[in-house]
RNA sequence: GCCCAGAUAGCUCAGUUGGUAGAGCAGCGGACUGAAAAUCCGCGUGUCGCUGGUUCGAUUCCGGCUCUGGGCA
């Protein structure tokens, strides 16, 4: 399989990574570099996976995708349940075939988990997701108590416990599962997981700029997802019977958007509410990048073209090993 | 013009029976390994409108001024 012998290469299958806060401008990167290198893009999206939701999640139209393949989008109903673990099922999936076409895998996408998972090819053991157990725990929580369930996880892995605030049950949830599932903390499994080394010959690329231009950016955009007609993207998704309790409808700006057709705000109060909850999501996106590792950081500001920006990823990519410039 | 009520953190407001002040939101930082656009944790100095007075000491009491609401003319 390794023979054409290029660059640096060590074995691993070349990966590239181009990530960032949401509205940074990823989308229209991503493009220009799959047309430089011969990729294909896998998104890193856990929305844009939904078939019917294309406002809310700035989802890529047919048009913008220049003929430069897609995977991952449009792969579920919004009723069906999504996590990392499918996620990375279809991601290697995915990679895998674009690798056998001779074509670079380009990972696009804001979902840092979702990266991570595929990246370090994290080991999720076979089982499968307990959502009885999972129902029966959240029960419990709410007829003991969150802290009471947290002295519970304490018994078993006190590690997890500790590195765990009662207050997050969601994670205090996940870890008893874990426990109960699996007769050993997750801690330790954690703990392992963490070691280890990227499973592809890959580039990290993070875009990113000044947090007031994402901001605006994102205000904008938020603006323009309304004119795009997103009420009435909701107000169809909500006939199908879809509800806020799905993975789905918990995306931002359709919960927002949800509530407002339910009466409980005004339209106003959830266009506002969206541009917030945007702005705190991008600000735990970068949260999450920079302690990620060996993250390469590209400040938007410091490009005077989008042309520019890719050919010094494909100026890092040559130097990785991962592409070869044409002529080489 | 007169009367009343306000004027305190970016915003909305609380408070100090006189010893220079605190909540929510915003904002900022962080965590995250099967819900991740999810979930959770942490961070509060600001001429207390301006100006005189009383006082050891005023943001707090008193006078004047300015501005903002509301009312009366």
């Amino acid at each position: 399989m390794e023979n054409q012998t290029e660059g640096i290469h060590d074995g691993r299958p070349p990966l590239v990574v181009l990530t960032g806060p949401t509205a940074v401008g990823k989308t229209a990167a991503s493009i220009l570099l799959a047309k430089r290198i011969g990729g294909e893009i896998i998104s890193a999206d856990s929305m844009q996976v939904y078939r019917g939701m294309d406002i809310g999640t700035a989802k890529i139209s047919c048009a913008e995708m220049q003929g430069v393949p897609h995977h991952l989008i449009d792969v579920l109903d919004p009723a069906q349940p999504f996590d990392v673990v499918r996620f990375q099922a279809l991601a290697k999936e995915a990679i895998g075939e674009i690798l056998s076409r001779g074509k670079i895998p380009i990972l696009v996408g804001g979902t840092g988990f979702y990266i991570q998972a595929v990246l370090y090819d994290i080991d999720f053991s076979a089982e499968e997701t307990d959502y009885a157990l999972r129902a029966q725990l959240e029960e419990e929580a709410r007829r003991i108590g969150k802290e009471a369930l947290h002295e519970k996880l304490a018994e078993v892995d006190p590690e997890s416990a500790g590195a765990i605030p009662a207050g997050n049950v969601k994670r205090v949830i996940r870890a008893l599962e874990y426990y109960q599932k699996n007769g050993r903390p997750i801690s330790r499994h954690n703990q392992e997981q963490r070691q280890k080394e990227s499973f592809y010959r890959s580039a990290y690329f993070v875009l990113t700029d000044e947090r007031e231009k994402i901001y605006e950016r994102i205000d904008a955009r938020v603006d323009e997802m309304i004119a795009d007609g997103l009420v009435s993207e909701v107000t169809a998704l909500r006939e199908r019977g879809f509800t806020k309790e799905m993975v789905s409808m918990q995306g931002i700006g359709y919960r927002q958007i949800l509530d407002y057709l339910d009466g409980a705000c005004t339209l106003e109060e959830a266009i506002s509410r969206v541009k917030q909850e945007t702005r705190h999501f991008a600000k735990r996106q970068l949260t999450w990048f920079r302690r990620e590792r060996d993250v390469i950081w590209l400040e938007k500001a410091s490009f005077d073209t989008p042309q520019a920006l890719v050919e010094h990823m494909t100026g890092v990519l040559a130097l990785k090993g991962i592409f070869s410039p044409a002529g080489k």
